[in-house]
DNA sequence: CCTACCGATCGGTAGG
DNA sequence: CCTACCGATCGGTAGG
C-alpha cells in the first residue's frame, strides 16, 4: 500500500563531489542531467518522462542532450545499475564487520532499509523500472538483485539451524524483510522528523523479532 | 527486491461465473476484454500496454475493442477500483468476526497477504499503475487506500495500548506488515506448492511476531 | 546548444 | 468486427 500519495518532490543527489570536479566540466553536465532525469523516472515512470522535460530542468531542449549522453536508455542503467552496485557494495561491508549471525542479520536489514530511505528515488526507480531495461542489461540487473537477495536467505537459513531464529520457512522470512525494507522507498519523507538511520534501526529490530530471535536486547551490538 | 524475474504467465480471473451468464451476451466480451488487459497491464504495464495487443489476445482488432468498451483508462479504473473494494470487503469481513486484539490482527493481515497472493495480478498493478489514472479516480483510490491502511495503524495502536503488542511506532510497523504482504503479488508463484492460505497463515505469525506479541501459541483461533 | 524534421507508435474515430 | 486514417507524441538525427 504505502506510497501515500505521490512521491515528495525533493532531491535525492548522488554525491556531488562539492567542489572536487572542474566547474563547466563535461560529466559535471552529465551529472545534471542524471539528477533530473531520477527524479523524473521516479515521480512519473520512465515511459512518462521525456527528453523534453528533463532538458526543461536544466534549461535547455531535448535534442541538446545528446551532446552529454547516448539515449534515455543509458541513463536508466546508469541508475539501475548504481543502485544494485551500492547496496550490494554497503551489504558487504555489513557483512565483513562479522559478529554473531543476530547481529548480521540486524545489519543487512539496516543497511537496506537506510538505503531505501536515503536513496529513496534511486530505489523506487530501480525496483519499479526494472522491466524498462534492455537487454542484456535487465538480464545483470536480476543477477546482482538474485545475489542481494541470497545474502538474506542464506543468513536466515544459518540463524535457524543454529536455533537463534525460529521460522517456517528461510525464504519467506527473507522476502519479508526485503519488501518491508523495499516498501520505505516508496513512503519516506525526508522532510519528516525521523532519520534513515532511526529507520533503519527500528526496521532491523522487527527483523529480527520477525525470526523468533531471543533478544538479550543488550549485548546484540559491539562495543 | 522480490520480483525475482518477470512475473510468470497465468491466469488469475475475477470469478468468471462459470455458466449462469446467457453465452455471447455483451458483458462476457467484456470480461474477457478486462482479462487481457489485466495480464498485460501486470506483464508489460499500463503505458506498454497496446490496445492491438489486447485485442490480439481475443483475435479481434484494436479498433474493435471499442464496441465494447470505453477506453483503456476505463480498463484500468476498473481493475483498481475492483481490487482496493475487494481488500476493504474481505478486511471487514476479517474485523466483523472480532477476537481479541491479536486475533483481529491475524486476521486481517492473513486476508491482505491471501489477496495479495490469489489476484496478485490485480493487485500488482492495483499498486504499480496508481499513477496511471487520471482524476478523479486517482484521488478516490488513494481515499480508499488510506482507509485501508488505518485500519491496520488503528489495530496496532489498540494493542500497544493494551500492552499486547510492542512496538516503538504504530505507523513503523503498520507499514512493514502492509508492504511485506504487498511484496507477496511480485513474487508469489501459484504453480508452486504453496497455496495463499498457507502463505497467508505464515505471514500473519510473522507480522505477529513483529509487533512482539506475546503468543500463547494454542488459542489464537476460536473454536 | 539550437531549429527543423524524420520515422515510428499509439489511442481513438469514421464509416462502413 | 473490419480497414483507413487522423492527430498527437516522442526518441533521436541532421546540420548548423
Amino acid at each position: 500500500m504505502p506510497v501515500r500519495d505521490r512521491l515528495p518532490a525533493g532531491r535525492t543527489h548522488v554525491p556531488s563531489a562539492g567542489g572536487s570536479r572542474p566547474p563547466g566540466g563535461p560529466s559535471d553536465r552529465h551529472h545534471e542531467i542524471l539528477d533530473a532525469a531520477l527524479e523524473l523516472f521516479a515521480t512519473v515512470g520512465y515511459g512518462g518522462t521525456t527528453m523534453a522535460q528533463i532538458g526543461d530542468r536544466l534549461g535547455i531542449r531535448g535534442p541538446s542532450l545528446y551532446k552529454h549522453i547516448a539515449s534515455k536508455q543509458e541513463l536508466l542503467v546508469e541508475i539501475v545499475t548504481g543502485m544494485m552496485t551500492e547496496l550490494l557494495r554497503r551489504q558487504q561491508a555489513a557483512l565483513a564487520r562479522g559478529g554473531d549471525v543476530s547481529e548480521r542479520l540486524q545489519r543487512i536489514t539496516a543497511v537496506h532499509v537506510q538505503y531505501h530511505a536515503e536513496q529513496r528515488y534511486e530505489a523506487f526507480v530501480g525496483h519499479r523500472e526494472i522491466d524498462s531495461l534492455e537487454e542484456p542489461h535487465r538480464t545483470h540487473i536480476l543477477d546482482l538483485r538474485r545475489e542481494y537477495e541470497s545474502r538474506f536467505r542464506e543468513l536466515v537459513q544459518e540463524g535457524r539451524e543454529l536455533d537463534v531464529f525460529r521460522t517456517a520457512s528461510d525464504r519467506w522470512s527473507s522476502y519479508a524483510i526485503l519488501d518491508m525494507g523495499i516498501g520505505v522507498s516508496a513512503w519516506y519523507n525526508p522532510s519528516g522528523s525521523v532519520s534513515p538511520e532511526q529507520l533503519a534501526d527500528t526496521y532491523a529490530e522487527l527483523a529480527l523479532r520477525m525470526l523468533g530471535a531471543e533478544r538479550d536486547s543488550a549485548n546484540t551490538r559491539e562495543g
